[in-house]
RNA sequence: GGGCGCUUAGCUCAGCUGGCUAGAGCAUCUCGUUUACACCGAGAGGGUCGGGGGUUCGAGUCCCUCAGCGCCCACCA
């Protein structure tokens, strides 16, 4: 055996080792009865692995190789997670790198992309996996992309989308401009930042806001019910103007409103506030979206439109002090809402996405998902460790909402969701304007209002005598004149419903240039003005509409060239370019079917038969996949006998901070597709922080990487490092110096191993508990005894800080620094020796396996050390612990004795020994550790008390004050203590017993 | 605004349902090569347990209160 332990030259041997002997894999072990179960939790697919996932490894190898040892049939199942916005955040951010983007590679090769990364960061995150010498059954790995997987979410989908779980709504959601998705409510994160807060002159009130824009979409003002400044207007509706943009708003009251913040006076954005959406449908509000998936403002915002939301805000600033509608500006910390993955603003708006319903009852249940999810932990079904985060458990399911889970990026499950191009039976005849006189000049009008011209008022005449008005039902028209009149001529006396989103395109800075520059700028879009894609989206809107109210109508639209673009992609299906932008409408009527235009759905876990089905272009929320782990893992739905076997698992270990985002999340869903729990306990760690208390990050540059300290100190080191430290669920704090200090223990336990390996005659294992011969002896076993009793009961009851450091200070200082020292002494110790080495390795083994394994090899056994026996627990003899403590400190005050007497280490001085308690032998192994001669015969000096032994030593050497006082101090306590009737009459009996001992053993000192 | 946690030696932290003269590791100081280990050994110093009050025979531990720090949740526009 080497002097020193060098880890890098056994742990990658060891680890092939233990994975080719197939005992990862429950299905090779022995044990019977509950297997001992752990999914685990898959670590973000970002390649790599960071001291926070070390840290979970080492607490769930630790339990698995515990309960290994223990003979149960243990599954650590690991897998990897597609992380869905992590993910695609990570390859956007490579792309940007070189140069180009999602959306100019499309979405087959984005996915590509995205996939050839995930494969190479998996791949490492195994190999780093398994220098952690994680335990884990390769042979079960997942990824939640798996097939099995993929269809284990369609079936929850497809479960929840019939029990009407899951549905699909226009609701306010909040959305990642950068992402361009959706997120949910618990993705958002906070932060302070200094804010403006703005006193707008707002009609009769004066309102305040961060977010002065948004009032250009406001459709209601809050009081309070009780503010008497406001009452007269409650109910009214009024017609406010704000620098010439014009908004009607509704008085309400309501008791939210806060009556001393700002002026005490809301202006409600319902499309634009999650607050204000509340407000709105409480008092039947009228929702205006103002700012789009692109951050920026739409038609409704009037001159604004366009523009991003920040320079809107500026401008409209601008306005309205130009205006003289500032009543003044305050500076204030206000909470800025970001994304939890790209920290960009959140912008909260109205949005068709699809939702979980956690408060509606579930058919045949007769609870909401919320509460199936809150009893089971009320219940004690699933046990919290710590405690303390059941409340915090309870306190965020208490106020969880509907679940938005459809996300818009593309690295995700589908939703199964299939739509299909329906029957509504509405004919639509499209008519261009005719000539105008914009079209004479051959300029572009966009929003600008041209008339008809005289040739214009003739084509229109012309056309008129083709058609029948009573051939339709409705008539449609822009709202722009010169589509309005070609109506009015086409349609005599007919009724022209306006529509401001049949207008053309806005030609913005263009309006009033010629064709032939328009041209140039169909495609990307003109400066200030509008792209066809948001034409589309505003007829688009139009359809929507005109689809449910009109079913079977025939309907005839006035508009302009630019509309007609965007008909014929909407309904006869295409993509902008070039080509099909630059062709204008011919005059006269064309004729559409808006049948294609509504949806059929299909929810199902396969693409439905027949042809039209187009699948929801949205991914579900990684975490709604993940929210299956525990068993997708294990194939359900499929009844497998994994399933079957393994599900519920025992313990979920995690971090506390995803509580939320996945371990409630496990439990809701579990509940309900299994009426069973996910796990029977859940054990949260706290957050692995550096020197000075800091998160560790990139950006602080203070991260460790966890395969750095390996590679320097071996895996067994940082393991220790990141169990022992720590009270249960409480941050801990790593840095290099506290590893390096378990890699000391480390080569202790080596160095151990190695002097009773080489010093004893022949090494075997000892089955049965040796005799005792020696105090020593007997007192060595009772501490190991002890000590795996305390180890276990600490594992048990996953205080793996404590059970660390019970065995580190067992193995140090008990074995190592008194009893090996004895041994030297007294010899004739293998048995023992051999029979505490062997079971200490197997202690040890789940916080070091590496190195315990590794010594394990010299017994020569057949199994692997990995599954030994856990070591039943011997007799404890107290007594022997309390006389040997005696012994030990005759030895240091002997020590010390010399040392005072500046007695070099290496002499060994005269000296006689009596005690009342220790027999001669005691005393002759007290002179050889203490390095003193002893003698029969009593020196000719004052005898010095060292405990309750008598030293006659050829040194003079006197108590010192210090030592007098103290001790004599103590007495008094407890003198006075035992003379207090009340303490001996309520105290319990052995406490009092131990009370007096103490006494007596401190006056012998004094005598 | 609600909730949770923390404050113990120079530093990092243990201390469960109240009962050893309050512990450990690191650091510091002194001494040291004695047939495992200098990634070592032998010893030493260092704390009125954040402040104040209370309950109790007895409080670092329970209760109240004040102060500081940290985290989580929440629709202050």
């Amino acid at each position: 055996m080497a002097k020193a332990y060098e880890p890098k030259q056994h742990e990658k041997d060891i680890y092939r080792l233990w994975e080719e002997s197939g005992l990862f894999n429950p299905d090779n072990l022995k044990g019977k009865g509950k297997p001992f179960t752990i999914s685990m939790p898959p670590p973000n697919a970002t390649g790599i692995l960071h001291l926070g996932h070390a840290a979970a490894l080492s607490y769930e190898d630790l339990m698995i190789r515990y309960k290994r040892l223990q003979g149960y049939k243990t599954l650590w199942l690991p897998g990897t997670d597609h992380a869905a916005i992590a993910t695609q955040t990570k390859v956007e951010k490579i792309l940007a790198e070189e140069g180009t983007d999602r959306e100019t590679l499309g979405r087959e090769k984005f996915l590509q992309r995205v996939r050839e990364y995930v494969t190479q960061s998996q791949g490492n995150i195994k190999n780093q996996t398994r220098r952690m010498g994680s335990s884990c059954d390769w042979s079960r790995e997942r990824y939640t992309f798996d097939e099995g997987l993929s269809q284990a979410v369609n079936e929850a989908f497809v479960r929840m989308y019939e029990d009407e779980l899951v549905y699909r709504g226009h609701r306010i959601v909040n959305w990642c401009t950068r992402c361009a998705s959706t997120l949910a409510d618990d993705e958002v994160e906070y932060q302070e930042q200094d804010a403006k807060l703005y006193y707008i002159k707002y009609g009769p009130f004066i309102v305040a806001t961060t977010r002065p824009e948004t009032k250009l979409a406001d459709t209601g003002v809050a009081v309070h019910p009780e503010d008497e400044r406001y009452q007269k207007y409650v109910g009214q509706e009024l017609d406010i103007d704000l620098a010439g943009h014009k908004i009607k708003v509704k008085v309400f009251a309501d008791k939210e409103v806060d009556k001393d913040f700002g002026s005490g006076v809301v202006g409600v954005t319902p499309a634009h506030s999650a607050a204000d959406y509340n407000f709105a449908q409480r008092h039947n509000l009228q929702t205006i979206k103002l700012i789009d998936e692109q951050g920026q403002v739409m038609e409704s915002g009037g001159k604004y439109k366009g523009i991003a939301v920040l320079d809107a805000r500026k401008a409209f600033v601008k306005d309205l002090e130009q205006a003289g509608q500032i009543d003044k500006i305050e500076e204030i910390k206000n909470n800025l809402s970001i994304c939890y993955r790209c920290e960009t603003a959140i912008e909260p708006l109205t949005s068709e996405q699809w939702f979980v319903a956690v408060d509606k009852e579930i058919p045949g249940r007769g609870k909401t998902l919320k509460q199936l999810a809150s009893e089971t932990v009320k219940n004690k079904e699933i046990e919290i460790v710590p405690e303390r985060f059941v409340k915090t458990y309870h306190n965020w399911m208490d106020n969880l909402h509907d679940w938005c889970i459809s996300r818009q990026i593309w690295w995700g499950h589908r939703i199964p969701v299939w739509y299909k191009k329906n029957k509504t039976g509405i004919k639509i005849t499209f008519f261009r304007h005719t000539q105008s006189e914009a079209n004479a000049l051959k300029i572009g009008a966009g929003h600008k209002d041209y008339k008809l011209t005289a040739k214009g008022v003739v084509q229109a005449q012309e056309i008129a005598k083709e058609i029948n008005p009573d051939d339709f039902d409705v008539i449609f028209s822009s709202d722009l004149s010169r589509a309005k009149d070609t109506a009015s001529i086409l349609f005599p006396g007919k009724k022209v419903i306006e529509d401001n989103r049949l207008r053309e395109v806005d030609f913005g800075d263009l309006t009033d240039k010629s064709g032939s520059l328009i041209d140039k700028h169909r495609v990307k879009g003109f400066p200030n003005g509008e792209t066809y894609q948001q034409v589309r989206d505003r007829v688009q809107l139009f359809f929507d509409e005109v689809a449910n109210k009109y079913k079977n109508k025939r309907i005839a639209i006035v508009a302009h060239s630019g509309t007609w673009k965007t008909f014929e992609i909407i309904l006869n299906g295409g993509d902008f370019s070039e080509d099909s932008l630059n062709v204008h409408a011919p005059l006269g009527a064309h004729q559409y079917n808006l049948d294609q235009k509504q949806n059929e759905i299909h929810v199902g876990l396969e693409k439905p038969t027949g042809s039209g089905w187009v699948q929801d272009p949205d991914t579900l929320d990684t975490w709604f996949s993940s929210s299956l782990w525990t068993f997708s893992t294990l194939g359900w739905p499929e009844k497998t006998k994994d399933f079957k076997k393994f599900h519920p698992t025992t313990v979920m270990e995690t971090g506390y901070d995803i509580i939320f985002f996945w371990v409630a999340r496990m439990i809701l869903m579990t509940e309900y597709l299994l009426e069973d729990k996910p796990f029977e306990t859940v054990y949260l760690h706290g957050m692995i922080r550096d020197k000075d208390g800091r998160k560790m990050s990139k950006s602080l540059g203070n991260g460790i990487d966890p395969i750095d300290m390996i590679d320097k100190f071996g895996t067994d080191a940082l393991r220790l490092s990141l169990i022992i430290g720590s009270a249960l669920g409480a941050d801990l704090r790593v840095y290099e110096e506290k590893i390096a200090g378990y890699r000391n223990f480390v080569n202790k336990l080596w160095n151990i191993s190695r002097f009773i390996l080489t010093s004893v005659s022949e090494v075997k294992t000892i089955k049965k508990q040796p005799k005792v011969k020696t105090l020593a002896d007997k007192w060595i076993l009772s501490e190991f005894n002890e000590m795996i009793d305390e180890v276990s009961k600490d594992l048990d009851n996953f205080k793996f800080s404590s059970a660390g450091e019970k065995l580190y200070h067992f193995t140090w200082d008990d074995l190592a620094d008194w009893y090996l020292e004895i041994a030297k002494i007294e010899k004739d110790k293998d048995e023992i020796l051999l029979y505490i080495l062997e079971r200490l390795l197997i202690i040890c083994h789940p916080f070091t396996p590496f190195v315990t394994e590794n010594i394990w090899k010299y017994f020569d056994k057949e199994n692997l050390l990995m599954v030994a026996d856990w070591p039943k627990v011997g007799k404890v003899d107290k007594d022997t612990i309390i006389n040997f403590a005696e012994l030990k400190e005759l030895v240091v005050n002997l020590r010390n004795l010399k040392a005072a007497n500046k007695i070099p280490p290496t002499d060994f001085p005269d000296c006689n020994l009596v005690s009342a308690i220790l027999s001669d032998d005691y005393l002759q192994l007290a002179a050889k550790m203490a390095r003193v001669n002893l003698i029969d015969e009593a020196v000719d000096v004052e005898p010095i008390y060292v405990n309750s032994s008598k030293v006659l030593i050829d040194l003079s050497r006197e108590m010192s004050d210090k030592e007098k006082n103290d001790i004599e101090k103590y007495i008094k306590s407890l003198e006075i203590k035992l003379a207090n009737e009340k303490f001996t009459s309520s105290a319990p009996p052995e406490v009092v017993a131990e009370t007096k001992r103490r006494l007596e053993q401190a006056r012998n000192k004094l005598k």
